[in-house]
DNA sequence: ATGGTTCCTGTAACCGGTTACCGTCAACCG
DNA sequence: CGGTTGACGGTAACCGGTTACAGGAACCAT
């Protein structure tokens, strides 16, 4: 039965040594004989002794924690973010805080309070301001995760505007679809801009007018029902909703299967992100694939070096690389394997 | 421009005072001159002194923070539990430790090494063995959320029994429906099971013969485009079905959609949760509806309220109300207000 | 003048670890 | 046999706060 409430100076009376030497025994440092070793692991083992993680954190000034702010948790992509980056903190030994900013005005204070907790902070992008960035990066080490703050904060994050771009191109060129609409708030979160950009860019390359505006909706599966209904009711129906994620895209898919339409005859939606649901609707969804939980795990690990090694900082930027993924949705022909 | 490397002697020393004074002052207790407060607090504010969270942890043996153990982030149902658990324990300036366990074996030890580390922790139902929490419960109070553990843990869970009941009799009575088809895995976890059970309950009040087996299935999305395949591919469709949660009736609606069926005429579908999405769909979900968040917040406060006072725990489950709410996919037509 | 209050503030111990430094002792060497 | 060496382990300072206790000054009543 092992009491919580002992001290390592208890375990030291009950070995009939110094505190000094119940440490270097626990930690495996310094010298200590065979036999002074087994008296102190015995009194350890009997009482179920664990040093505590203040005292520890204290004398060693770390407290072997990470943060992770996210605005909050809307749907798989960031449900997956959050998963990605747990497991491989986790494998650190270190445990993990989370903050989620439901974008309230004073989460900044909050963020600060939070890197007076943990050696380091992962912070999705668009979660808080750039000057907030900035200060927590005086504070504690900072990596961005999906997006990018101030120039010297390193990042990781996917490949969003060249994909797009190709995704784009793949409707305008090989399927000679016109008129797309884009569905998603570019000023919300740095990837839905990018992956305007996109959308732009390959309107620009091809020599075609600049798209339409965007519908400026929210990320998630309910946003995306509403964009489809505000489309569908401005009477013309576009032939094709490029939608800034998966979620809004199964949403707008939803939206549009419910007034009568048919996909892709009708009208062609496509997403991005790749999340599992994608491939399982009917018809299947065009997408663009990114190694989300990857993303993650990669800001972990970098967030994880930075603390463990501060000279090792570095403010580069890690872009992962993502894929088209053609399917039914688009309006090619469904393979036996989507 | 605040240094947090200030520390209270410091700030000490510059204000010409000793530790004791500067904690009193900031603080606010004890007996200080007003013209001591004021060099003090100028001090504090010239080098934006902020005291150190281990040091005041360590002197108070408490860490103000509370933790969050759960099986996975799988959809919105999750999603909103930590949104909810989170904002109650922010609002209390308690930081919020996360632990993922992903059913790995050895999330046991890894929610034990949590406990040293925080105040209190609520685990969500099904997620460690009964073991586990009563040893967790011997280190810190502990609250079960959505789910019960050892009779002597607290509770916080949402009525599922006769809710499930109601719905089901409404299936039976009102739509005269039979052979219904239930999906969801009561082993997997306490909700489901208790569903199921409601499910069951409905069927022997009525006298009507035991409903077929479970379809046994996860919780998300996904898993209900498999589970409407395996239903449909036995030949005879079954006239409704009932899932254990409005993720996997979601996928039913899809694969089932999918199939070219259509939704109530040839198969009902009913949830369970009542998720945003639901409202949204053609046809809008019948389901039942829970309050998640509240009940996220209902756990985070007696977790709260026990850290702060001990004396005040008791082993009570807090069992909140759900509605059933009718809407199209069971049969009933759709009001103008789903 | 003296003893008792009251108010303010400093000293030092304490929370629970880590670790620099130093003393002890046995072994070994010249 | 004195001196060097190295293994071992204890003492005490330190991390950064809180707080019990005590001491000193000012004030009041006797």
């Amino acid at each position: 039965m092992g009491n919580s409430r002992m001290t390592a100076r208890e375990i030291a009376r009950l070995a009939g040594v110094s505190v000094a030497t119940v440490s270097r025994v626990w930690n495996g440092v310094g010298q200590v004989s065979e036999e002074t070793r087994r008296r102190v692991l015995e009194a350890i083992e009997a009482h179920g002794y664990r040093p505590d993680h203040l005292g520890k954190a204290l004398a060693a000034g770390r407290h072997n924690a990470v943060g992770l702010v996210f605005p909050g948790l809307s749907g798989p992509y960031f449900s997956e973010l959050i998963q990605g980056f747990e497991s491989e903190a986790v494998q650190s030994r270190a445990s993990v805080h989370i903050l989620c900013t439901h974008l309230r005005e004073d989460s900044d204070d909050q963020v600060i309070e939070m890197a007076r907790r943990v050696d380091g902070i992962t912070v999705l992008g668009g979660t808080i301001s750039d000057d907030a960035v900035r200060r927590l990066a005086d504070m504690v080490p900072v990596v961005m995760l999906a997006g990018s703050g101030p120039d010297q904060v390193p990042a990781v994050r996917a490949e969003n505007t060249a994909a797009m771009a190709e995704l784009t191109r793949h409707l305008l060129v090989e399927h000679g679809l016109r008129n797309l609409a884009f569905v998603g708030n570019p000023d919300g979160s740095p990837d839905v801009s990018e992956r305007w950009a996109g959308f732009r860019a390959a309107h620009d390359e091809l020599g075609l007018p600049p798209p339409a505006p965007p519908i400026r909706v929210g990320l998630q599966q309910p946003d995306g029902v509403y964009a489809a209904e505000r489309l569908l009711e401005r009477g013309t129906v576009p032939p094709a909703i490029v939608c800034a994620n998966d979620e809004t895209a199964l949403g707008a898919l939803v939206g549009v299967l419910g007034r009568g339409l048919r996909v892709p005859r009708d009208v062609v939606i496509t997403g991005f992100d790749d999340v599992p649901m994608s491939a399982l609707v009917s018809p299947p969804l065009t997408t663009v694939r990114q190694p989300i939980r990857e993303l993650a795990a990669e800001a972990a690990r970098r967030l994880l070096t930075t603390v463990a090694d501060p000279a090792a900082a570095s403010p580069e930027h890690t872009v992962l690389p993502t894929t088209v993924v053609i399917r039914g949705s688009c309006g090619c022909p469904v393979g036996p394997n989507p």
